[in-house]
DNA sequence: TTAAAACGTTACATGTTTGTTATTTTTAAT
DNA sequence: ATTAAAAATAACAAACATGTAACGTTTTAA
């Protein structure tokens, strides 16, 4: 049963909240508010998927909500989007250091404040607390980091290991090379295409007869064979 | 979440059976119970997001209840928790391989319980029906970038498989070329209107009997038929 | 400090996709 | 039925994406 996802947005001027509320809600999303990080404490938040707050607000500002949702165990893995007037990069690496997922200016675009939500609720999806995956015979041991083949290991490095575990994650499923650079390489690391295809080779021949359940999908990208 | 999930629990202890409603009710999900698989199966297994199995119980097995579930299509995606008091390696793998979700061990916290749940659902949660664009026995997966008609897969090119998706997720719409241009095209790419019509030919010819529900409307351009 | 392993990059071969042109067929209006 | 415009199709060429081997650089472990 699908169900639509949850979103508050936490900011004290009613309009931005109406206009963010009438627009994701047309984009399909339940959107509640709230005028203050005070009166969102109040809220029974683990309802919530995604938070957009607001940085410039009362007594308590944005980053310092977003710091509080952080620290709750229930609450650590909700994505935020933090919004702002400011767009000095003092703020930005503040916000981003506190644990905030995403930043976005005002005035921004509806557009692309949907994109930005699309793309967090879909990343929180690749997390699974499964320790094992495994596919007939292949075992993937997510917590000892190694992987094995009809029982005998399959020495893999750290790159092979975590395509393979994002692959098993989400089997089927194709993933451009952005979307593998995000995964698996350091966010700011800058490495070119071929990088990501000379390691799925590898990875493929370490896979023996599992090498070709790696499938590419010419001009999408990569993905593991159902 | 501001709507409640529905979980059923299937264990021929009753005090687990209580225990674990009690429970979970408290954490804000609706539970019901069933004695047994059978018992289960007499059950609208539709109106759950989600089932925690025991693996011993009388005559089926949670393992085989499992399988069913899996291999129901309208329950394929809910999510299914096993617990058992085995622990045995071979258990393990048994159950993942039948499609259970996670496995947790008699006896058990509450909040890790609670906690698989949370993600699990989730994870599930998110899969919106927007990932399967189906007509009749044509079904387009975009995660997958994949296509199939009558299930047997159809390989589709990028720019294809780009225009079939735009047509099946407007179904009766009918798209200029400079529209299609736009929308599966580079921004900024010049190509001659020709290219859409080959490009549209290529596609009619691999979907086979859907072929001519790609319509042309002349001195318009294309769509798919309703 | 050295050697091995991991990782990134380059360059080229190969196969696929895509665009264009030219020609035939279909359509709609008279 | 005739005709002109629009679209379908086939064939070819160009562009593009990917696989792979070889080499260079960085990191890790001894």
């Amino acid at each position: 049963m699908a169900q639509k996802s949850n979103i508050l947005v936490v900011d004290d001027e009613d309009t931005i909240c109406e206009v963010l509320k009438l627009n994701l809600e047309l984009a399909g999303y339940n959107v509640d508010t709230a005028n203050s990080a005070e009166a969102a404490m109040k809220m029974q938040l683990s309802d919530y998927d995604l938070f957009i707050i607001d940085v410039m607000m009362g007594e308590m500002n944005g980053f310092d909500f977003a710091s509080k949702i952080r620290s709750t165990e229930a609450l650590k893995d909700v994505p935020i989007i933090i919004c702002t007037a400011k767009d000095s990069e003092d703020d930005l690496i503040d916000g981003f250091s506190r644990g905030v997922d995403d930043y976005i200016k005002k005035p921004f675009s509806i557009r692309e404040l949907i994109a930005r939500i699309k793309s967090l609720l879909r990343r929180t999806k690749f997390e699974s607390n499964e320790v094992f995956l495994t596919y007939q015979t292949l075992m993937v041991d997510i917590e000892k980091k190694s992987c094995s083949i009809d029982g005998e290991e399959v020495l893999l490095t750290k790159k092979e290991f975590e395509i393979l575990k994002l692959f098993l994650q989400n089997r089927g499923r194709i993933f451009s090379r952005e979307e593998i650079l995000d995964k698996v390489w350091e966010n700011d690391v800058l490495v070119i295409d071929r990088t990501i295809d000379v390691n799925i080779n590898r990875l493929r021949k370490k896979l023996k007869q599992y090498g070709n359940n790696i499938i590419t999908k010419l001009g999408y990208g990569y993905g593991f064979k159902d």
